[in-house]
DNA sequence: CGCCATTCAATTGCACACAACTTAATTGTG
DNA sequence: CACAATTAAGTTGTGTGCAATTGAATGGCG
């Protein structure tokens, strides 16, 4: 009675299409303004991070963006390449390497500046219904995590636990 | 005064972040699932849209998905490799490239039925709150959509004209 | 001290996305 | 009909994203 399977899965095509579309749309936006800046949203990304942060190790790095090694190696080298960051092996652990700003990558958050603004005038959204879209789209991902962690091969999870 | 452009930043690394972790979150719960089916994300979008149209050419598939040949051309021949679909030219328009389910194909969506249900659960959402993050989500895209077509490459529109 | 499990970065392989370009077919216009 | 403009797929090149593997370094343990 109450949606079988044939709407659920109507639903789901619009839901998970509906989010597919709206982080693809997002990413084409920040694309045409960040062509300025010479980054991709990405590589954006990463830059915020070390804004906040100036100097990090790539392990640190991968924790604030959910991103491994397979992504951040070559797109390091590319912020490198850029001269935006240098990449220099700990001498305390030389397995982690420390990512850190040079004086132009620094320089860059100036004109980085200018980007929000542009971003929130393309959504038409406010800071309040930014962040309470934030926060919704936080809630999701808390949820998918623990549920990727609980079900990795799709083991029925009907006991669930702990 | 209020919100500068320091905490704009910080926002906009908030924001921008959730959405594209919430996007690869989301992702990453329907690789597990839909491994089981021998699909991709990607690929089960496009399946989704021919269970409903049975036969689309490619631009019209692209439509619905948003997405270029850039990116069709190649997921269509693997799903055809995996003997899911059939691409053939078109009788009336040669230019054009028929998509169809085989029976194979068709026979798939039997056992995607479950999918979105375990993807329901995964969230933690009921129906309502999907559809209310949908309809908030494509609100989004939709203003992206056109601020990306008013804003081409940043220049400021004032002159605009030939 | 010697050895093994763990950890971190990098690399490899595969699959999107998307811009830019190519090729083939169709349409519009004179 | 001839020819330029348009349209549809496909191809190429770049940049993620992620699983799996590799290789170097560290830490724990007897």
């Amino acid at each position: 009675m109450n949606t079988p399977d044939d709407d659920w899965l109507r639903l789901d095509q619009q839901i998970c299409f509906s989010l597919h579309a709206a982080s693809r749309a997002f990413n084409g936006v920040y694309r045409g303004i960040l062509k300025d800046l010479g980054l991709t949203y990405p590589q954006y990304l990463v830059m915020l991070v070390l804004w906040e942060h100036d100097e990090l190790p790539v392990k640190k790095l991968g924790e604030h963006l959910r991103l491994d090694s397979g992504t951040l190696s070559p797109l390091l080298k590319r912020l490198e390449a850029a001269g935006l960051v240098r990449r220099e092996r700990s001498a305390r652990d030389e397995r982690s390497v420390e990512v850190r700003l040079t004086e132009e990558g620094t320089a860059l958050r100036g004109r980085a500046l200018q980007v929000p603004r542009r971003i929130a005038a393309s959504t038409g959204f406010g800071p309040d219904e930014v962040r309470a879209l934030r926060a919704r789209l936080d809630e999701l991902t808390t949820a998918l995590d623990a549920a990727a962690l609980a079900e990795p091969t799709g083991g029925s999870p009907a006991d669930g636990r702990s």
